[in-house]
DNA sequence: GAATAAAATATGAAATTTCATATAAAATGA
DNA sequence: TCATTTTATATGAAATTTCATATTTTATTC
């Protein structure tokens, strides 16, 4: 978005992450808002296309955000229509969110644009680079979710 | 934090960024809240740390969020004690913030922690990774960068 | 050099997010 | 089985964040 002053900051891995992820998203989170949603709805569009369905609890990992937020936000799909809740048969506790047609047909259309724009991203990139940095990011995440099972 | 569901979400480069970026910020942030701070706080402390006297909007910018809401974080840090404002003599716009002693000194002891942590990052990964993230990033940064200001 | 535009910061009000905790259902265990 | 613990979700209240816009100062243009 900007360069960073010097010394630190500007090199510094967990700056370069959220940069860099800030950076990469922005232009396609304007066409999310242009649709209406904000992004954490797109998320759980997202991770519906994926697997229709998911517990609360499940939507909230992926989405990265808190158990009570996802509560709400699914409060909002739901009142606008992308979304049902049906409480687990089996288990009561948990609630299953399933798209409705308008949200299965809005996640297909995004989830269309979103790879359209990943690979315009990998485009900008040398080969080398847009052939290694998805690999390199799994292993990323990769050795952080072990490392962090390992600091239980 | 979590595997992702299958298909989409879990090999997406901009999931993949996002949730490296908080899998990796994610111990680091804890002790940020052990020390009593938020994190747009240490961001503040960091940017600071590399220059001292930034403007609301530079601090806005490098730490990835709004202006008013980058004027209100300096209220408290102001109001902690942390920083002062001082208004830039030669442009009555600007509000240049400086750390105080007090800023100054937990600004210095976050980066070490926050050098320290990185490196026992880097060591999880593999020493070809370890070695090529940094610039791998700095290069995608780079190619946002300039195609942002080509898409303006 | 006056008028207009642009830049930097601040702020009210609405909306969202967090934090702690409530509620309810299932699992554990004595 | 009953009591206790754990898991899943929801919710009130406080805090933060956003959005639009006000205010102030500097740049620009005519």
């Amino acid at each position: 978005m900007a360069q960073a002053p010097e010394k630190f900051v500007s090199s510094y891995l967990l700056y370069l992450l959220a940069a860099s992820s800030e950076a990469a998203s922005h232009q396609f989170h304007v066409r999310v808002r242009e649709l209406g949603l904000r992004v954490p709805e797109w998320r759980v569009l997202a991770c519906l296309f994926d697997q229709d369905g998911l517990m609360i609890t499940q939507l909230a990992r992926f989405s990265l955000m808190e158990q009570s937020r996802m509560t709400r936000i699914i409060d909002q799909m739901e009142k606008r229509g992308l979304v049902v809740r049906r409480s687990d048969k089996g288990d009561g506790r948990r609630v299953r969110v399933y798209l409705t047609d308008e949200g299965q047909e809005l996640s297909v259309q995004l989830v269309g644009e979103a790879k359209d724009h990943e690979t315009s991203l990998l485009s900008a990139l040398s080969p080398a680079d847009a052939e290694r940095i998805k690999p390199s990011l799994l292993r990323l995440l990769d050795s952080l979710n072990s490392s962090l099972i390992a600091n239980d």
